[in-house]
DNA sequence: AAAATTTGTATCTAAATTGTAACAACAATG
DNA sequence: CATTGTTGTTACAATTTAGATACAAATTTT
């Protein structure tokens, strides 16, 4: 379920935010300032945010500021249709801005092109005859459920998401463990193991010796 | 260099465009109807394509249906701005639109942002033909990989990039090894040695005695 | 709280990379 | 043409890195 944050003190148009993206199958929460906002974003994960500029209490470009270090995605909605407001909005580091009064209709094809952008809004990836369901926890290969645990699925995904690109050990540490990478440490090779092992990866996983490891679909190269 | 392809007809646009673009340095190329875009983005690579929907022969969602095979980001620019045109634009698969007339700085801050968003990995470095992708830790020599060590590659990455220019013993081993060099040592010849045989680089490689070594594109000898 | 599962560590082994040593080949110089 | 210093070559050792296994710690489930 891919979660969206409306912040929009006005309710009327919050409330028809929420009618419409709810629809569209998206589950939606509503806080009606910059404080409820900051507050529920400390506690919860969402994976977009529609924010109006004009806020009781803190303002959408300050809320915006802490919102930046979360690298949650963020479309802005503002009455002012001024230059300078367009500019801060997108300089700020807004993916996007709507101004007031917008159709809803286009709000949906922004927040669907955000989502898609950020890639969200996850498909199955695939890989030959392998299907990795992420949101749902779940894998196939050849229509056979494979059970794996969720650092494993998290592993796979990233390399799943990234055929043919070489990632970089000290990479996959911070995307997957959050931490820097230490050349002692076997884990990261250890759970690669146990995604050959498993989906029986033997030489799809490449390792790219002193560097890290590359998923490649074909055996030919193209650069 | 950033090269951006100017798809628009008319040439006041476009050239305010183009000077813009460039003072804020950009490579930039101007084509003024959808077919010229077509042909030239056959044989050259562009980073980010601006494009006029009213075009003469082949209309801009139409040019998209194209670009879209290429994975080069788009910004649409429009007189329309009429809902469907609006979302038309976004949900053909450009990355952003303007709405004519716009104000030059709006258009620059969209550029960057896209860009960003993009952020195109540094691009191969060639040399006949060999291929050295130094973010994904690849080398191909007409098209078939060859395998090399980390070292290896950063040597031959630097010789690449310095192509027909005889670095000095003293600067490549300051560059790879970060050491002072001295005479004794055979690690750099045995580098040099081993990248000859990987990839069948005899004498492209010139040896420059008592000074260091060149990598030269023509057979011809050049002080 | 106990059991089961997941995740990470320790340790050993295997493999690859990188550099050194010894020597051969070569170019430049007088 | 012999000398000298420089580069090429080969073999190999040292070091670094990855794979494997067993097991311990942490987490989740029951």
């Amino acid at each position: 379920m891919i979660r969206i944050l409306i912040v929009e003190d006005e309710k009327p148009i919050s409330d028809l935010i929420r009618w419409n993206l709810t629809k569209a199958g998206y589950g939606c929460t509503c806080v009606y300032d910059g404080l409820e906002a900051a507050n529920i974003l400390e506690n919860q994960g969402f994976d977009l945010i529609i924010l109006d500029v004009m806020l009781p209490h803190i303002n959408g470009y300050e809320l915006m500021e802490y919102i930046r270090s979360l690298e949650i995605p963020v479309i802005f909605l503002t009455a002012k249709s001024s230059l300078e407001d367009r500019l801060k909005g997108l300089t700020s580091g807004a993916e996007d801005y709507m101004v007031k009064p917008f159709e809803i209709v286009e709000l949906l094809a922004r927040v669907n092109i955000v989502l898609r952008r950020y890639r969200k809004a996850e498909q199955c990836l695939k890989f030959r005859d392998i299907v990795a369901d992420v949101d749902n926890q779940r894998v196939t290969k050849a229509g056979k459920e494979v059970v794996l645990t969720p650092k494993e699925l998290e592993l796979l995904a990233l390399l799943m998401r990234n055929q043919n690109i070489t990632l970089f050990r000290e990479r996959i540490y911070e995307e997957i463990w959050g931490a820097e990478y230490s050349v002692e440490s076997r884990t990261l090779d250890l759970h690669i193991q146990r995604l050959r092992r498993k989906l029986e990866l033997g030489n799809a996983i490449k390792t790219v010796f002193k560097v890290g490891y590359r998923l490649e679909d074909t055996d030919e190269v193209s650069i």
